[in-house]
DNA sequence: AAGTGCTCCAACCGCAGAATG
DNA sequence: TCATTCTGCGGTTGGAGCACT
């Protein structure tokens, strides 16, 4: 199979603000349509790929830029218990932000929040001096993450670190388990709860139904 | 002030599933 | 039904900027 940017001489790397002018003029006017026919339509030296990603994760209006919120990081460690590293279904929980955004927050601040044994010697000297800098992150790690796990029954029991054994090397497991006893046990009113902590009425809600097929997939697990 | 190491995030890569002919 | 193309997802990486020595 060709690879996505087959032709030679495209665009890599960081983009310019005159190439995110175009493509931004190009889908406000034209709608993205088939990303692999956008960039030459719009006359951009990138790959369709590269383009959806710009958009996507950076270029698109309703995008919520700044940092997480106690709530969305909340959120996020929750679900993540229960979905693995399904960035996109956790995306789909948390109007505005991408699955982009949340798997790098996760991989640089809730991970580690959650087993911090796990960070080396070294870089676990600098986060705690940082950390000690703006507590309102420390503060978070030790009361509010283990409030979160607390929504769960069986989770809840389990150490910081025994949690996040499961996490990422075990994401797939998590997948394939959907019916182990840690998510059987889950009450139904946690996703309730997290629809209403993000708003029923969200814009993103409505406009991704697909995203609620797949709350719905889930909700019918329960 | 300079060098080194670390963090973070934007972007890339490859794969899988959906869509299409 | 099969082959091909397109799209979306998750893992990974590169480099800019920051912190520390």
């Amino acid at each position: 199979r060709a690879p996505c940017c087959e032709r030679v001489g495209l665009n890599k790397g960081q983009w310019t603000p005159q190439e995110d002018k175009i493509l931004i003029t190009y889908i406000q006017t034209y709608g993205h349509g088939n990303w692999r026919a956008l960039p030459e339509k719009a006359g951009l030296s990138r790959c369709g790929k590269s383009c959806r990603l710009r958009w996507t994760n950076y270029l698109n209006p309703g995008i919520k830029r700044g940092n997480f919120t106690k709530e969305e990081e909340d959120t996020i460690i929750n679900l993540q218990q229960i979905l693995g590293n399904r960035w996109s279904a956790i995306a789909a929980m948390l109007p505005g932000r991408t699955d982009n955004e949340i798997k790098n927050v996760w991989h640089t601040h809730l991970k580690k929040k959650l087993n911090p044994n796990q960070i080396l010697q070294s870089s676990k000297r600098k986060i705690e001096s940082r950390d000690n800098r703006s507590n309102s992150v420390i503060e978070f790690s030790s009361s509010s993450a283990s409030e979160s796990c607390s929504d769960f029954s069986s989770p809840s029991t389990e150490s910081s670190s025994n949690v996040s054994e499961r996490d990422n090397s075990n994401a797939s497991r998590n997948d394939e388990s959907t019916c182990d006893n840690g998510v059987e046990e889950i009450e139904e009113s946690f996703w309730t709860e997290i629809l209403c902590v993000n708003g029923c009425d969200s814009p993103l809600m409505e406009v991704d139904s697909s995203k609620n097929e797949d709350l719905s997939f889930w909700l019918r697990i329960f």
